[in-house]
DNA sequence: TGACGTTATGTTAGCGCTAACATACACGGG
DNA sequence: CCCGTGTATGTTAGCGCTAACATAACGTCA
């Protein structure tokens, strides 16, 4: 028995329906369903509700992938991460989808693991989905990945820093001028030895630039810097490869909360305010956990959410200003 | 001057490169270019190399839009969370990419806000993309988004708990029975005024029967119940509205910290191991966080990136048992 | 009254690619 | 010498939809 004989009534289809399903059942063109669902005020009601009730019957799912190889417009975005867990680039994510979803466009995701190769294969990857736009955090790791996003002739976003020489569009913060605030707090708080810990991406290692240069103008002797691990447990036991440490800039705040605990076990930490702490502590990212442990965290707060939505903005908009400095705030609290 | 006048040698195009400029650039028909894209060991290598070198001059991207279409594979999966951002979430959506970014799929991210509309709408959305799989947390909100999955014929995982009928696959733990086993160990521990605090969303609330339950059944009064914002800052001045309470089971870990931080301006905190502790505070995901705060915080694991990698496992199998249990630990330290 | 806008619907062609099926040629064994 | 078996490449049709351009049926107003 051949596939080809309908069901009797309208069961359920071994393939999804199409759009000339949907006109065959509503007696009607195939255009004039395409037009109930994209531009229903140019249907005429009776014809409309005909045809809806006609997609109701048959569970019609528009197949957004033949539309976007018609029109070209596939109303997706790509969004480039390091990594999505535990990171203060989830807010990012958060806050561009929140914008972007509403107006029907899709999010999608890839993640780098701060591998520039895998950095470059996700690249190709998202842009031969054909995505109208690709934000990202930092910019391309390779010459080929910069290629690329130059080549694929849509808006792209760079964010969480301020490249000398963007791509396209940036939505971020100088991540140098952070480490100089941050260094400008601790000499002014007459903070002697002072370090950094934290990764070494692009963005920490700017931070680092800032923090070291800013400490060396103001006559104090060169930082050391503690290359750490992603995870924060490495930052627990940093203390003891800072012998005589007073003041430590965390390159974001689950390091700095790492380092804590390690102050807290060394019999370092005290519950007064950043003046009475023997090793003083500044994040980055104004983590809500920050405000919860004790001593608070002080810390640079960097608007991530902020950030994502800014670079929503600037994919959809072609015109106007295509760098958006969204600053930072140096958030005082008890722990420096 | 019009613009169909070619660049003099290979200059940048106007609108991208096809497989068929690729073919003709290389003198061979299109589906031979196609064929070194995705089956290179089937052409031989002087071909390939041409063909190659065309590609390279074009900078040719494959559009995978058309592919999909013309292969009815358009090697994606759509994933589907409450939120992402400050969430235990991310570790699963973390989990699933590196399995699924690895063959080849790309991620769709869709967030439902915990808000069974837009849930409802995202599935669609998400449908019509035509991905090869859906990997959600929880069971759809609503009857109609249960319809969609059910008519999509694609593998559909739950996660994050386990549905008594679910639509496909599970990936998952007992969130009733995680309740229970902190009641059981509060109980053990001679608490008698029991508490919960968290939110309402389906798993949180499993989670408080199965604490409730438990606490009943043991022959102590009924727990209450604080249902809070999805923040943390709400569990700060919670305990203000739980008078008397000397244990509470926070629906995860952010609200079991912020409701250790009210506890700490209370004074009700102490630095000792859970016998020394005035007011029990167990919490649920494990985060790292919790291993740097002190008091150190008692949690329920829950492995979130092997729900993950074990969603992904399950969207590419499509036989074996589609029912997986992730179990959760227990893990004790000094906050209850 | 007929040229002209307006509204509702249809026709045609094609987006860029791949499945399925040719075709062409080389090689080796009976 | 012809047939079978690879190996390399090509031809054709079509995936499900939409852009762009008809067409038809109605007013409406000078």
């Amino acid at each position: 028995m051949s596939s080809d004989l309908t069901e009797p009534e309208a069961g359920p289809a071994d393939v999804a329906p199409t759009l000339s399903a949907v006109a065959k059942r509503a007696g009607v063109s195939a255009i004039t369903v395409s037009r109930v669902v994209r531009t229903p005020e140019l249907v005429a009601p009776e014809t409309r509700a005909r045809i809806e009730q006609a997609m109701r019957d048959l569970g019609y799912v528009p197949n957004l992938v033949a539309g976007a190889l018609a029109s070209a417009r596939t109303n997706s975005v790509g969004v480039l991460v390091p990594t999505i867990a535990n990171s203060i680039f989830a807010d990012t994510v958060q806050g561009l989808s929140d914008k972007l979803e509403p107006l029907g466009f899709s999010v999608i995701l890839a993640q780098s693991r701060y591998d520039a190769a895998r950095e470059d294969r996700m690249l190709a990857a998202l842009l031969s989905r054909r995505p109208e736009a690709i934000i990202m955090v930092g910019s391309p790791a390779t010459e080929e990945g910069s290629r690329l996003l130059r080549h694929a002739r849509i808006p792209i976003v760079e964010t969480w820093d301020l490249p000398a020489m963007p791509i396209d569009a940036v939505a971020g913060f100088d991540n140098y001028k952070a480490g100089v605030a941050v260094a400008k707090h601790l000499v002014a708080q007459g903070r002697k030895q002072l370090a950094f810990i934290g990764g070494d991406d692009p963005r920490a290692t700017r931070r680092w630039l800032g923090f070291k240069d800013e400490i060396l103008a103001s006559g104090l002797a060169e930082p050391r810097r503690l290359i750490l691990d992603r995870n924060a447990s490495g930052s627990v036991v940093a203390h003891a490869r800072l012998p005589g440490v007073d003041a430590v800039f965390a390159a974001n705040d689950a390091h700095a909360i790492g380092f804590m605990a390690g102050l807290r076990r060394a019999g370092l930490l005290r519950e007064g305010p950043a003046s009475a702490q023997p090793v003083a502590v500044i994040g980055l990212g104004d983590l809500e956990m920050g405000r919860l442990i004790s001593p608070t965290l002080t810390t640079i707060s960097v608007h991530g959410d902020a950030i994502g939505s800014t670079a929503a903005t600037l994919t959809l908009e072609r015109g106007g200003e295509r760098h958006v400095d969204l600053g930072f705030e140096l958030v005082l609290r008890d722990s420096g």
